[in-house]
DNA sequence: TTGTAAGCGTTATCAT
DNA sequence: ATGATAACGCTTACAA
């Protein structure tokens, strides 16, 4: 059995409250008993147990992370963010993998009521009506990353996809690209995915290029997908001079369908992705992107929600982070 | 404030322990009164404190998952295994990211033995012996990925390193490779890796291809270092016909760099890989590569544990999952 | 079948 | 400055 306060307490002569005060420095000890305690607490290799402690604070030092896939490039840097700087706090990850099932999503949620945990960090695919409802209704803080919603009030962290997005076919626009097809996300519901048609179209009609909705393509974020619709614009006899797809994935299923099929990059179609993954740069060729910055997405998203455990007050509920135009092999001048 | 089983009892009017008897099970209650507490539970929306529950029955329903690094690709999906298995025997995953530290490795054993976790899932670079000392010491089960040690019993799974090695290798050599190049892990103390080399020697050995040993180099899993040792091969003008790097990320490195000089693959230059991460398959040109069967690593791996904690016999300590070669188009016969 | 009460390992309130 | 003791929400002998 592992050793507990009251042996601690027993061992050194002391009350368990005596105890708890040097463990915890809450209330002041006499220096020669707290010595003596220490020492006792040194020489049984005594540790608190944080689960008693959970009971009585009502405080259990965890953060659940809901995310849609773990295996994920994207994520998987996100999480470096939230975990280090989590445990920075002593916060502990309660990792939930839910495939972008809601039915997954609102399990999840529940469960980590049930476990107490003190904030909510939240990534989704798509943020739907019931997800929003519930997450109303809920007592603890949640972050959202990436998503956020004007039906509820939740705080969130993400880049200005808008402007990425218009920053994006800009650059492609003054290298001559007049046929610019997106590749964009099929999650309409959310913000996001809109704010990035806004920010292409703005871009077009600022220079006067008429939208071609044929160009115009929904993906699901899958490399499989993002090659049958390159496939398709072959097959239609309508493939443009620039693809620009929303994620890095995306982009190099692109590419892939471009190779297999002859065509060159960047020399006969500029590719670019989203999001610059690790893949954006080994990928050859290496891919023109949008760095987000993924660490630090996750680092703020975390230092919200401990904020918000703090009740210490947030400032800004929407956090938008600098995003930057990568400039690599997979896009060039518009061909002649 | 949240409803408590008393709170439930004393509407249902009924002693806590009926309530906690309808909860779990453990002890027959009259129909009656168990409708009627279902009931309450059901208007009330009560979830039983875990917290509580954790602390009187001494069990968390906690397993710690110890990793180098989340945002590795080859991580992630093992962790994805880990996850859906665990969640479906009710455990949550504690996720610790060490950066394959001994310091961080330590302070999250102590951490997780600390939360009460009933398991431990241990994925490491390097086993170090300190490692091993403390892991001799914790009373907690623990599993192993990937690395296994004779110093201790400590169960572990992974493939079966030599023969995979051994197959690589073998199948560079029919295809008329004889100067093959091996960038093996830097993490000499590791089985795992003494068996990737003896499986490589085995295989020259066996086909009378004597071992260069400026040939044989110890990479770090990073991509840039890769590129690095087959640059070098370049200027000391020891390019081989063939590169078998151990890990995906390692032979993308090599190809990189290959490509940048002026190399062609496989044409020049076959270059083989290891673990068939997602990359293995979408990179340009697409590797030959061992596939491991990595959610099922991590599948099996908390199986484990949970036997472990629910004391189980676990029969085989050593589990080895199948390998198997997958060709692609980064390897070729050998320049004539 | 049901209720009472002890106990899990802490923190916190109140005396002393 | 220190010590009893209640309380946190639950499970589980033991009694009835």
């Amino acid at each position: 059995m592992s050793v507990t306060i009251k042996d601690v307490a027993k061992k050194a002569g002391v009350s368990i409250s005596t105890v708890s005060r040097v463990i915890n420095n809450s209330k002041p000890v006499s220096n020669e008993i707290r010595q003596k305690v220490l020492q006792i607490i040194e020489e049984t290799g005594y540790t608190p147990n944080p689960v008693a402690r959970s009971l009585v604070m009502k405080k259990s030092q965890l953060i659940g992370v809901i995310v849609p896939d773990i295996s994920s490039f994207f994520i998987g840097e996100i999480l470096n963010g939230i975990e280090e700087i989590g445990k920075m706090y002593a916060y502990d990850i309660l990792l939930c993998n839910t495939y972008g099932s809601l039915e997954q999503e609102l399990r999840y949620l529940k469960l980590l009521k049930g476990k107490q945990v003190e904030g909510i960090v939240l990534m989704t695919w798509e943020l739907q009506d019931k997800l929003i409802e519930y997450l109303a209704e809920i007592e603890i803080p949640v972050v959202l990353i990436n998503r956020n919603t004007s039906k509820l009030d939740i705080p969130s962290v993400s880049i200005d996809n808008f402007q990425a997005s218009y920053d994006m076919t800009n650059y492609l626009i003054k290298h001559g690209h007049k046929r610019i097809a997106l590749i964009r996300s099929n999650l309409d519901s959310n913000a996001f995915c809109q704010d990035q048609y806004r920010g292409y179209k703005k871009a077009l009609e600022e220079n006067g290029i008429p939208i071609d909705e044929r160009l115009v393509q929904f993906g699901n974020f899958k490399l499989e997908n993002s090659y049958e619709i390159v496939k398709n614009f072959i097959k239609e006899d309508i493939l443009p001079t620039a693809i620009f797809a929303t994620s890095d994935t995306m982009a190099i299923g692109a590419i892939n369908c471009l190779l297999d099929h002859g065509y060159k990059v960047p020399e006969d179609v500029s590719v670019t992705g989203f999001h610059d993954t690790k893949p954006a740069s080994f990928y050859r060729p290496s891919l023109t992107t949008i760095r987000q910055p993924l660490y630090d997405i996750g680092a703020v998203a975390i230092r919200m929600i401990i904020k918000k455990i703090n009740h210490i007050e947030v400032h800004e509920k929407i956090v938008i982070l600098p995003h930057e135009l990568i400039v690599r092999k997979s896009t060039g001048p518009a061909p002649a």
